[in-house]
RNA sequence: GGACCUGUAGCUCAGUUGGUUAGAGCAUGCGCUUGAUAAGCGCAGGGUCGCUGGUUCAAGUCCAGCCAGGUCCA
């Protein structure tokens, strides 16, 4: 007779095929369909919030598979508070302004042969590149599984928004931490317009190094040596710079005098192939103060100063400044009151300025020369080494290979070039009047306790940097940032509401910048660029006005840095559903920001000023960071490698998505310590694939031996567990404590480890299989089955949740078939504790009898290879103990437990003599016969004759489950 | 070029204030099972702890330098 369907075999309709590239959609679906985020919402309407506030992501291309892994470690962060009962509202945003849009859209557009089209008109059109983008996103975001208002996304593009910015922003312009000012920015040539420090990039680049001989006013036939790999530069040369802690030598070389610092000499000496010069006599820096010297071909002289930047390393100890081209140069310009004179026009080409009189500025000659290298020739370095040369002023050139700033876009080098531009003053003390137009902050406020930078750091001690670093990384961007340059000469981006009078002096005012933002709230930013300025100034000019009339509106727009660094005001302290319980203080502030550790000096810096400077707190509690995705070797995932064939496939988060489905790319998102690079590689995600398996073949284990349970029957109270299930349940209680300390610290790594840890060992190769033989072969309704039952309920349930905002597809499918689920979403419930705190005695206890096992099983093994038995079943197993662990294992009666954890027919257990330490342990094979149905070796197999092929367990077994 | 970070078995991670033969899971190999079966169990192999010096009775753990990679900045 076939005893196999008395049996209480597993079954369930939890498959082990995830198929989650098929069947994800179907539950997002549901998800979507039932509304699940907005009912998880109004459910905890009256909970604690949690606040993670998203960085907008810039709404242009497909989701990259790095801003798959920020978007997925928030949902995780997300979806454990919500877990742990908080209300927890995501607004996810988007950055839509800036010039990769812009640069895109006129590009289309010339193509299709418009080029003709007016601000508003490519403003329209990037506003739609961008909404498109979005769409796209946002669809891929969802895919990944993230909770979210992804119907009410904020959009730095959308009109309230930039209401808010702009309200802001007079903020600050009401404090006074708005000023024009003139100062060198990074501007690239082609694209005629200011660049961002982010839109520079360094490449290689072949400089014309040129060795210049400076008169000394005053010693006949003595020059000082200066070297630059800007000859263009020289004409704005308005002082020499050294340092006072170097040593100089004064080298003769052919009849001719040069200051050099000594130690560079040799360099220079082999650079300029001086053969046998002499040293006249040395001397420190301070013989230099008071200096003057002639400009090499220009009509003025210039004096020397002292500055800690000029280095030892190249050049000659001397720097040749240029106030109007160069950050130091311009620092030190303004530290002695030279003009911040910068020769070169929109258009990189040389010439004269007002800053200085005609006849001291350079030779007619030079106008107009472009800056600009053509087939590796700039016309203005040429004209310039050959005024040097003409003069006698040149000692050496020579080609220099370095890393040079490069537009972005364009690809060209950028130009340092000083120009008229709105800032932000970061030492401006708070109340003290607007800094007049046209003049730059005072310098050396740096130090005072009263300035907005010092305010700043101080804000930053009462932030929370995970990981800690982040402090130091902040820090120091904040304390090092020159004034925050904010007008950008682009056109899609929110405007700058200033204006200017007939003697083109800007205007720019609070109050017309809160009008403004009253009008861009009614109808967009776009109504900056479609009405005329006397048309704007009618409506925006303050009744009570005394200053001079506008005559023109400005054409910049703000630093997109303004736009993203809004959000505290334009989203945490607008949005109705992220406001705070309670009326404290600063209750608007996030909890959490995370990003990428780039961001220390993008996003959370220009969040952190904007939110201090014009809401007076950091928009933030707790700032993690994140590293950057790298490919299998270690090395960064780049758009040329991808070019080259680098990678098989596109590196967007749609990519993976497609070939593994969202679980499997969260997993292995957890699967990293995400503060370090994460490696992206087939070989990591496979390995992470094989994981899956086993917490889903986990999940499906527990849930198929579930089929017949009703919690609210057959659940056994936790003094009537059996102690393997009593063991299993103190062994989970440590797991759901860590693992939920791992969730509190953002550290999921040690989430998967510990789970998938669990799973391998604790359940797979100990619990699951031992328990085996009980739930399949005693009676259904038998006390041990129900005891099995209730801790695989527990540990299902438990599971599901701890594995919740990691796995948020599968542990939603297992979840709703776990008996009493049915119905509601894992993501809606409350977490739990379901372990057990085992009484140190019982602890001990099995931790005696394992150690007795793991030897058994190495006995076991032995008999196996040496095809004594083959499966333990074969094996009848007589242990002899020493007496104490006989003892801590609980005596003679520890052998039926000994015996079900050892998966064996039969075993013997006693107290071994003497002093020995080790047990004794004999493998044989088992006595009797093997019964048919539990496959048992029992000497009683037969004894009744009903079932002959059965032991008396099995027939009393049957006998009990008789009925159909 | 500068600042910061990272570098432990094929992969991902642990390695407490320096202290016995450096651990885990996965993967691999070899067995067992065939009543979780495109599953499950057992056993085994695998690391000069990036490299080189130094401090110490003792260093993956402290110090210095170097190499490789990353982020930011020039």
């Amino acid at each position: 007779m076939d005893y196999k369907n008395t049996l209480n075999l597993p079954r369930t309709d939890f498959p082990m095929k995830a198929d989650l590239v098929q069947r994800e959609p179907q539950r997002l679906a549901r998800w979507e369909a039932d509304r699940l985020y907005e009912r998880l919402q109004a459910a905890r309407a009256g909970a604690p919030r949690f606040l993670l506030h998203d960085g907008p992501p810039f709404a242009n291309g497909e989701v990259h598979i790095g801003t798959a892994l920020n978007k997925i470690l928030k949902d995780f962060i997300l979806k454990h508070k919500s877990l742990r009962g908080f209300r927890v509202p995501y607004v996810p945003g988007w950055d839509c302004h800036g010039l990769p849009i812009e640069f895109k859209v006129t590009q289309e557009m010339r193509q299709a042969g418009d080029v003709s089209a007016d601000a508003a008109t490519i403003r329209e059109a990037c506003a739609a590149y961008a909404r498109k983008f979005i769409d796209r996103q946002r669809e891929q975001f969802k895919r990944l599984g993230v909770l979210g208002a992804w119907d009410r996304p904020y959009l730095t593009l959308d009109k309230a928004y930039e209401a808010q910015e702009l309200r802001l922003f007079a903020d600050l312009v009401e404090q006074g931490f708005v000023y024009r000012g003139k100062k060198p920015v990074y501007w690239s040539i082609p694209c005629r317009t200011a660049l961002a420090e982010a839109e520079v990039e360094y490449q290689d680049h072949t400089s014309q190094s040129v060795y210049v001989k400076f008169p000394v006013v005053g010693y006949e036939n003595t020059y000082l040596l200066i070297w630059t790999t800007t000859p263009w530069t020289l004409p704005a040369n308005l002082a020499v710079a050294y340092n006072e802690s170097f040593s100089y030598s004064l080298v003769r070389v052919n009849d001719e005098d040069y200051l050099v610092s000594t130690l560079l000499l040799n360099q220079v000496a082999q650079q300029c192939g001086w053969v046998g010069y002499e040293i006249q006599r040395s001397l420190d820096g301070g013989h230099f103060q008071g200096i003057e010297y002639r400009h090499p071909f220009c009509d003025r002289t210039g004096r020397l100063f002292a500055a800690d930047f000029v280095d030892n390393e190249t050049g000659t100890g001397f720097v040749h400044i240029a106030p109007g081209h160069g950050l130091d140069d311009y620092l030190l310009g303004m530290r002695q009151g030279l003009p911040i004179y910068s020769p070169v026009d929109d258009d990189g080409c040389f010439t004269h300025t007002a800053d200085l009189p005609v006849e001291q500025q350079m030779p007619a000659a030079m106008l107009g020369k472009a800056i600009l290298p053509r087939q590796g020739r700039s016309e203005a370095n040429e004209v310039v080494i050959a005024a040097l040369s003409g003069a006698g002023r040149l000692l050496h050139q020579a080609a220099y290979a370095h890393s040079y700033p490069h537009c972005w876009r364009s690809k060209t080098p950028v130009i340092f070039r000083a120009m008229d531009q709105w800032f932000i003053q970061v030492d401006h003390v708070r109340g003290e009047p607007q800094a007049p137009s046209g003049k730059a902050p005072a310098e050396a406020a740096g130090n005072d306790a009263s300035t907005f930078r010092a305010e700043a750091l101080r804000e930053i001690n009462g932030v929370t940097w995970v990981p800690e670093w982040g402090k130091a990384r902040i820090e120091g961007a904040v304390s090092s940032r020159p004034d925050w340059c904010i007008s950008r000469q682009r056109t899609w981006g929110v405007p700058i509401p200033a204006f200017y009078d007939a003697a083109g002096e800007p205007i720019l005012d609070a109050r017309i910048v809160r009008a403004a933002a009253d009008l861009v709230g009614e109808h967009g930013t776009n109504v900056w660029f479609e009405q005329t300025a006397e048309a704007l100034w009618s409506r925006l000019r303050p009744a009570d006005w005394t200053g001079p009339e506008a005559v023109a509106k400005s054409q910049d727009t703000l630093d997109v840095w303004i736009d993203s660094g809004s959000s505290s005001r334009s989203v945490l302290m607008q949005r109705e559903e992220l406001r705070p319980d309670g009326a404290a203080t600063n209750a608007w502030q996030a909890d959490v920001y995370l990003e990428g550790s780039d961001q220390h000096r993008g996003w959370f810096q220009s969040s952190l000023l904007l939110s201090l400077a014009g809401n007076g707190a950091a928009p933030f509690k707790t700032v993690l960071t994140h590293g950057f995705m790298v490919d299998a070797d270690r090395e960064k995932i780049s758009k040329s490698k991808q070019g080259q064939g680098g990678y098989d496939k596109p590196q967007t988060a749609d990519a993976y998505v497609k070939a593994w489905g969202a679980d499997i790319l969260r997993l292995w998102v957890a699967s990293q310590d995400y503060r370090n690079d994460i490696v992206v590689s087939e070989e990591r995600i496979k390995k992470v694939a094989e994981s899956y398996r086993l917490l889903r073949n986990t999940l499906r284990y527990q849930l198929s031996n579930l089929y017949d349970f009703d919690p609210a029957k057959d659940a056994v109270s936790d003094a009537d567990l059996t102690g393997l299930d009593r063991w299993i349940l103190g062994e989970y209680g440590r797991l759901e404590q860590d693992v939920q300390g791992a969730y509190e610290a953002y550290e999921f790594h040690v989430v998967y480890q510990r789970l998938t840890q669990f799973a391998a060992v604790e359940l797979s190769a100990i619990y699951h299989d031992l328990v085996k033989d009980r739930l399949y072969t005693h009676a259904a309704n038998s006390p041990t089955r129900r005891s099995t039952q209730t801790a695989l309920h527990r540990l299902v349930s438990g599971l599901c949740q701890l594995l919740g905002p990691v796995l948020a597809f599968t542990s939603d499918e297992a979840w709703e078939l776990i008996p009493g689920h049915a119905g509601e979403s894992v993501h809606e419930t409350v977490w739990e504790p379901r372990g057990l705190s085992l009484a140190a005695g019982e602890a001990a206890r099995w931790q005696a009898l394992f150690q007795l096992r793991e030897q058994g099983l190495l006995e076991l093994e032995k008999a196996r290879q040496t095809k004594l038995i083959g499966k333990s079943l074969e094996a009848h197993v007589a242990l002899q103990a020493p007496a104490a662990t006989f003892d801590q294992a609980g005596g003679a009666p520890a052998a039926d437990v000994l015996r079900e954890v050892l998966n064996v027919s039969q075993l013997d257990f006693a107290a071994r003599n003497g002093d020995a330490t080790e047990p004794l342990i004999e493998v044989r094979r088992a006595e009797g016969t093997k019964c048919g149905r539990c496959w048992h070796w029992e000497t009683d197999v037969g004894a009744q004759a009903a079932h002959p092929e059965l032991c008396g367990r099995c027939v009393s077994a049957v006998t009990a489950t008789a009925t159909p």
